[in-house]
DNA sequence: GTTGACTCCGTACTATGGTACGGCCTCTAG
DNA sequence: CTAGAGGCCGTACCATAGTACGGAGTCAAC
């Protein structure tokens, strides 16, 4: 019976023998004691199991280092599973917040494309400009071309209708984004005011049955 | 006429003296001259202005490397703004992909942490589980409790119809996630068959006027 | 019995975006 | 006139997750 040298160790778990010895000194594997008789190393299954393990945690967006904790509670023997599921909802809610602040950004970036001329020298260059001009990231691209109108629509009966208003504004010319909530009966609409007007979304989404009002426009956080 | 020093630099675009200094160093702004009369640099406006136009660049997104880009392409007479259009446009891809991949790494948590009993011994942990047993991320977790079901819908009639669907199964219990498209025709669920099996699923999309068919199970690619 | 492929081990380097420290010099206010 | 604050400069360090390299030892096949 061969032994599991460290490259068949890598080859199994598709890792490389540097990384290896990298969780070895982390401590995140125990490094299997050289023989007696002077040849390589032993990687057992054991050992296997946990670098698969550490990967696969990865793969689900634990650090090296909370794979460590986990790897330690695993081996506690009066550890609770509700104690993983805490990390693990701390982890998703960690991802969501960041899935907030990367849609944010992007709509930004969205702002600034829909803003750009797209051709001509630089000096008349929308987005350079509005990156040279000081002034927190969210107010200034807005009032470029761009316009948020705020509907009050009543006659939503569910979550879906919101989804279908959302749905129907997003699909109009010159809408570059649409939020309806069925909470708030409130729909958010970033458009281009010369290309659909609030009051043409306002018919747009009566014509579907529902009643709607335009509020003032007045300083909405994103 | 005072001096903007290095630390009035600092407190002007509220970055550390350090990161100044870093920013010298990394070729982005240039160091001011060493006044003659061995004083302390003068940082000028335009200096001034480039650190901000930095750290707004940076929180859109943009890698150092790539701001300096912008700043290079900046400083070209014959440079055209379709070039930074192009890179805002990049930028916003790579935002949407990661998004993409936060998106589904949320959806793998939200799966573990709906299967996860939520508390008892670590040997039943699902979660632990899901993690020491080798497999893609993908295929594994879904089968413990949850089943995929497709279901084949004819009679929608565009993309609000299908966000309607979607909308309509996602409220429902014992589904963790739906997707329904309007160009295939198609919904997919994640549910607990135990607490909705695919045919109260399919029952619940005919009540809202759609004819529905279950597909047969097959390998789906998330 | 030699060649090539590994293993073993320590150290150094990658990228990213800074932060910190120590020694020396200068400026300014009391 | 003197103390302390700040500037200047080089170097080192932080986190994160590895990757690379050089030299020595060992193993197996040819």
């Amino acid at each position: 019976m061969k032994r599991t040298t460290i490259g068949r160790a890598a080859a199994l778990t598709r890792v490389n023998v540097e990384t290896i010895r990298f969780y070895e000194r982390r401590g995140l594997i125990a490094q299997p004691p050289r023989p007696t008789d002077g040849g390589s190393r032993d990687y057992g299954r054991e050992v296997i199991d946990r670098i698969l393990f550490i990967r696969q945690a990865q793969d689900i967006g634990f650090s090296l280092r909370e794979v460590a904790d986990l790897l330690a509670l695993r081996n506690e023997p009066g550890a609770d599973c509700a104690e993983i599921r805490v990390r693990t909802q701390a982890k998703r809610d960690e991802v969501q917040a960041k899935l907030g602040h990367l849609t944010r950004l992007r709509d930004a970036l969205d702002l600034l494309i829909a803003n750009c001329p797209g051709k001509g020298a630089l000096d008349a260059c929308t987005i350079l400009e509005a990156m040279a001009h000081r002034s927190g990231t969210s107010a200034k691209h807005r009032e470029q071309s761009m316009e948020t109108t705020t509907l009050k629509i009543e006659g939503m009966h569910c979550h879906a209708c919101a989804r279908t208003v959302q749905a129907v504004l997003q699909r109009a010319t010159g809408v570059l984004r649409a939020e309806a909530s069925f909470d708030k009966r409130q729909a958010r609409i970033l458009h281009d005011p010369q290309k659909a007007g609030a009051a043409e979304l306002a018919a747009l989404i009566e014509n579907c049955g529902y009643a709607v009002e335009i509020l003032p426009p007045q300083a909405n956080a994103p």
